[in-house]
DNA sequence: AATAAATGTTAATCTAGATTAACCTCTTTT
DNA sequence: AAAAGAGGTTAATCTAGATTAACATTTATT
């Protein structure tokens, strides 16, 4: 069953570093399918995140409820992403994020107990996991960059041709959460970028 | 010397993972000390980045220079703590960003040529930055949150009293690029702060 | 000590984007 | 087919923060 289900990871594991079949194997005993369907929470902000997921299909939301009940979502997580709240999951204190699922999503888990023997069992492992959370510091950075240099309208723009495939399996409304702006004035950029052509 | 200079970062070091005095003696055997003065470069945006370093002394600022001329800091680093463009870094690609020394700054570097040998002797050093960066990432998606779900008055006081040596080592007006604000507008929060009182 | 350079403040005016509120599709459910 | 819900649009008004510009203060240079 992990087997099939695992194979996404394995493509995804060997385009960073080779595996030997015997080093597969251990992964595999060490991780879990499992299956959301649409809006299911994998993590809740308050809960201690017990899993780091690799999303085979489907699509998830990792967002922060502010003091005013105002959500913030800071990632979409379609096939070959991560999700998690790293922050929890790493020191094992309450999240401060939620992933709900935006469609019907498979993942394979890797649990806070069983990550350390992964690493210590398969160091080529732990090089993939550095090198995975060096490019997700860097595109964070990135980000803020452009949350100060950009207008709006340039940042959504910049969405659009980044990632082309996300935009267009999600509502309007969360990719202006994700922008940081109203889905009225996402609303009124569309508008605008239409007269632009 | 390498062995007097690089104190701060063994004893650093030692916070997250134990060292043995061998392994100790084969990660001083990789790095150099090296000093910068006030104004000086550490990384050019352009440039590609040769080094990741630790800082023993002194004070440094990462910052974009965008389209318009306009800089925007994404960081500051003092002593045990970590900088570098990590982008260019990793791939050997322009910097986007340069770090430029505020005061007289004391580094260890990491060159790209010996990092791969320093993971290879010592895997328990690539453990270590794994977890660095780790954090250094969570602190990132929390800088993207606080940037859309607080006031400019709020980020302030936020930074204020995280970070409060830094911000008395820096001029104001830098303390408002890293903040996404004006200086004038910064100047405006603090005159309010003070009313508030 | 005088001058220049760097840093910081204040106030008037302007604007990108928020807020509010009404309305318009589509789907889905009954 | 009617009703309800989810998602999206438009327009009027409002505001946090930008811009401009003049001036004040501190620090460095001669």
């Amino acid at each position: 069953m992990i087997q099939e289900k695992a194979q996404p990871l394995l493509r995804y594991i060997n385009r960073y570093i080779p595996l030997t079949k015997s080093e597969e194997d251990k992964l595999l005993a060490k991780v879990t399918y499992r299956k959301y369907l649409k809006n299911q929470y994998i993590i809740q902000q308050g809960d201690i995140c017990k899993y780091e997921c690799f999303v085979i299909s489907g699509c998830t939301k990792t967002f922060h409820l502010d003091t005013e009940g105002q959500e913030h979502i800071v990632m979409f997580s379609i096939e070959d992403w991560w999700t998690s709240d790293m922050g929890s999951f790493i020191t094992q204190t309450p999240a401060d994020y939620s992933v709900q699922c935006i469609e019907n999503t498979e993942v394979i888990q890797f649990s806070y107990d069983n990550i350390e023997a992964i690493y210590d069992q398969i160091p080529r492992l732990e090089r993939f996991f550095r090198q995975i959370i060096e490019r997700a510091f860097v595109a964070s950075q990135k980000r803020i960059v452009r949350s100060f240099s950009l207008t709006a309208k340039e940042q959504y723009l910049y969405f659009k041709k980044q990632y082309p495939k996300i935009e267009q399996r999600i509502p309007q409304y969360m990719i202006a959460s994700y922008l940081g702006i109203t889905k009225e004035f996402l609303s009124k950029i569309k508008s605008q970028i239409v007269l632009d052509q």
